[in-house]
DNA sequence: AAAATGTTTGACCATTTGGTAAACTTGACG
DNA sequence: CGTCAAGTTTACCAAATGGTCAAACATTTT
């Protein structure tokens, strides 16, 4: 009965109790899984970040593979959502600057879920490839079809959509995945800022018919 | 005395079998870690990927870190070449596609390296921060200056030069470091073709003054 | 061929880590 | 208030892991 329970609650708590504790776990996770990849991450650290006991994180969650999945996967879908918004009929060049912005804000506002995704991915994704081949894969041929179509009515230069949509990815997380480097080589925080100002001026011109 | 060895032959091996065996563990090393990280990665795993023992790595390097830190420290040093061949003199352009290309062959080429690096810088680069914070910023500052000279002289469109590095520095990367999922969104092999062809129209037309 | 030096291995150790069992405490509720 | 379920903790386990060591095995030197 244990485990049936679990696996409900992985969707929606109970509990006043349970609520509470899943997101306090769900956040701790977070922080640790971020910081140090599936393997680098400890329960225990989990649990001292969660103030909590590691039986006590084994009680709300079967393992420390479902801890990660879990928080895996309730992010895949708010870190698409970007994406999903990119709009036929707006204006190409301003739907995708705003698709820019949108990813360029979600990398300052949300590094942790950045990281997560991208120690994932480095290490050959070996949790959310099935996921990345399906649900990411049928999102973004949807997706470069708009482009494409837009490429053919002359309103967008003439460029590959597939790399494209990869360039916004690559260079939005950047400042979230390698901002210790940046903070490295310029010696101060990220400037998010000069980012979106850096961006504006390269999407402006490149996309521009 | 063991210990004096295997400082002194972490530069240059000094036996016959010597030399070979560090340059196996070297690879298998290099494999490992860049599939798996730090945390990741196990000593079982890089012995039998060598076809050695256990106590055999140990025999060549003292610790895991140490063989972790000699992979890291000979990478940094060849995959910071390209920025350094940057050159005064050349076209503001076409120094910089140089640039550009030979960082994308190098993703192409060197993805082990590439993943490797991407893994540490990740996880707050805990090993090789200090290396980011001098050699690395003094040679970003010194080629900065370069662009900023360019840009004043009107030969190079109006773009910050940090920013311009990070991009180049995220867009090339980006093709080994999350090669498993542009291969799931695309369902083929990575074409770096294409991805030179893109980089090629990106880079002139924002560059251009 | 003997001695000296270099290389490899099997057996072992201490610690860490994911996970469990059962006892104990707390809270919900009639 | 008393009972029962929910929640928490203490003590523990087995496997994995980084690392040691002395003995065995090779290779080179004399």
């Amino acid at each position: 009965m244990l485990a049936e329970k679990n696996i409900a609650m992985t969707e929606y708590g109970k509990t006043r109790i349970q609520r509470k504790n899943q997101a306090i776990i769900f956040e701790a996770a977070l922080d640790v899984f971020s910081s140090f990849g599936f393997r680098g991450a400890t329960l225990d650290q989990i649990a001292s970040t969660a103030g909590l006991s590691k039986p006590n994180l084994l009680y709300y969650y079967p393992s420390k593979e479902a801890i990660h999945s879990a928080v895996l996967e309730k992010l895949l879908h708010t870190w698409l959502a970007p994406l999903r918004e990119l709009n036929e009929n707006g204006d190409p060049v301003e739907e995708i600057m705003i698709y820019v912005i949108n990813k360029l804000h979600a990398a300052r506002d949300f590094p942790r879920e950045s990281r997560l995704f991208a120690n994932e991915i480095v290490q050959g994704a070996p949790r959310i490839k099935s996921i990345l081949e399906t649900d990411l894969r049928h999102l973004v041929k949807e997706k470069t079809q708009i482009l494409s179509k837009w490429i053919k009515q002359g309103r967008l230069a003439k460029i590959d959509p597939y790399h494209l949509i990869f360039s916004i990815w690559s260079l939005t997380q950047h400042y979230a995945d390698f901002d210790v480097q940046v903070q490295a080589v310029t010696g101060q925080a990220t400037s998010f800022d000069e980012a979106e100002v850096f961006l504006n001026h390269l999407y402006r011109r490149m996309l521009t018919p």
